[in-house]
DNA sequence: CAATGATCATGC
DNA sequence: GCATGATCATTG
């Protein structure tokens, strides 16, 4: 088994390149495509993202939109345990501090990413080695109306506050499903904001995350839990 | 011991 | 620096 060239053209044909990685480990997949498995991830932290996209056809790149385009589905992996619970936020992407006037939740990036996902459940526990860990089946999913307004309810939120110039006082704690985090190389990285009084100031680049329980319910629900 | 804040790799 | 892929590790 080899990784595909292109990009899936249909749904179907994604599914079944899901289907075909369901159940193999890390170290499998990375054997076929003659990749060398990390001993841990405290170095290239996104590599199993990487892998999956490889062996889905996604296309690569650090363009701001889905990883499939063209069917309009975000690929999104989920570290979890061997009992399904998950064990890390996911992010959700780049938030602007400014330049956000004329933005609203229909046209917002969180937005446009969350309508469709391909989740991606792959073992994640720190002791059992990455070449070891087995990839999931893959869960298609699209918001239902109660999980879209409380996306939007802290997307909003969110955005008022670094419109109003509160990113400083914005911690990790505001938001119930979504949250603002750094999202940086390091501490030295700063951005534009707005300030408190108004002002541009610089501070350290933030990004949305879904929390824990937000993609729990989703894995929860898909497995009929 | 979960969660927040920090950090790593890569390609412009 | 921006944006993608995320997990690490200190701390409350």
């Amino acid at each position: 088994m080899t990784p595909p060239s292109t990009p899936p053209d249909t749904l179907e044909e994604l599914q079944h390149r899901v289907n075909a990685i369901a159940g193999l480990s890390l170290g499998d997949l990375a054997c076929s495509a003659n990749i060398k498995v990390p001993a841990n991830f405290k170095k290239e932290k996104g590599w199993t993202g990487q892998l999956i996209e490889l062996w889905l056809g996604a296309s690569a790149g650090s363009k701001p939109e889905q990883d499939f385009v063209n069917l309009g589905i975000e690929l999104k992996t989920l570290p979890i345990t061997t009992t399904g619970k998950v064990l890390e936020t996911t992010y959700v992407c780049y938030a602007h501090l400014t330049g956000n006037a004329g933005l609203n939740w229909q046209n917002c990036n969180v937005r446009n990413k969350l309508q469709h996902v391909l989740w991606l459940p792959v073992i994640g526990q720190r002791n059992i080695s990455p070449a070891q860990r087995q990839v999931g089946t893959g869960i298609f999913w699209q918001p239902n109306a109660l999980q879209e307004q409380r996306l939007r309810h802290d997307w909003e939120e969110h955005m008022d506050n670094i419109a109003l110039g509160n990113i400083e006082s914005l911690s990790a704690k505001a938001g119930d499903v979504l949250q603002l985090r750094p999202k940086a190389a390091d501490g030295s990285v700063v951005t534009d904001a707005t300030g408190v009084d108004g002002q541009m100031i610089k501070t350290r680049p933030r990004g949305f995350y879904l929390r824990k329980n937000f993609t729990q319910e989703i894995i929860d629900c898909a497995f009929d839990r």
